[in-house]
DNA sequence: GCCAACGTTGGC
DNA sequence: GCCAACGTTGGC
């Protein structure tokens, strides 16, 4: 069966040396940026995607090193809550085989695996920065996380927008 | 808890 | 290949 290819095309912004910026939602009951910290190794492996086009951009646009925003979604008061790093070539999402994940797949198989993920590492907790307040930033517009309907779990992020949440964040861009 | 938005499924 | 029904996401 052909998979579905992404309906819209959302352009990927890279910079001159190739790294690319990302933003990672995450619910915080599930991993919160407090829990990624608190890991042993602090990596984590980005388990759990189940949308094609946000599959595809870890499959194919994730390079090692690239940085990513960490969000947390699915709370009161949703937004960025640290930085994190994706350290890893895309690998099949073993949680897709496993029939006691919430996050099992029973049409995907083994010799063909539907489902990616990446590993990233903690990179730091930051200043919190509520969605309510990214909506209030004029230099943020545009950016794919507050574009109405947007739901995708991943998404890439414009330099120049990185720039403006990092400013606000109060971290070197 | 509501519901808009949107992705997936499956009958035809 | 169309599209109605259904399920999920996720802010509010």
């Amino acid at each position: 069966m052909a998979q579905p290819e992404a309906s819209a095309t959302i352009t990927v912004f890279t910079q001159g040396h190739g790294m690319r910026y990302w933003l990672m939602k995450a619910e915080p009951e599930e991993l919160g940026i407090a829990d990624l910290a608190a890991l042993p190794t602090q990596t984590v492996g980005w388990c759990g995607v189940r949308n094609y086009q946000a599959r595809n951009f870890m499959r194919d646009q994730m390079q090692q090193g690239d940085r990513a925003l960490f969000y947390h979604s699915g709370v009161k008061e949703p937004g960025v809550a640290g930085i994190v790093e994706v350290c890893s070539s895309p690998y099949p999402d073993p949680t897709q085989f496993d029939p006691k994940s919430h996050y099992y797949d029973p049409k995907s198989k083994p010799e063909a695996p539907r489902w990616q993920q990446v590993d990233v590492r903690y990179i730091k907790r930051t200043r919190y920065l509520p969605l309510s307040a990214m909506r209030a930033e004029p230099d943020l517009e545009g950016m794919l996380l507050l574009v109405r309907g947007n739901r995708l779990s991943i998404t890439p992020v414009e330099p120049a927008h990185w720039r403006a949440v990092m400013r606000l964040l109060g971290e070197a861009p």
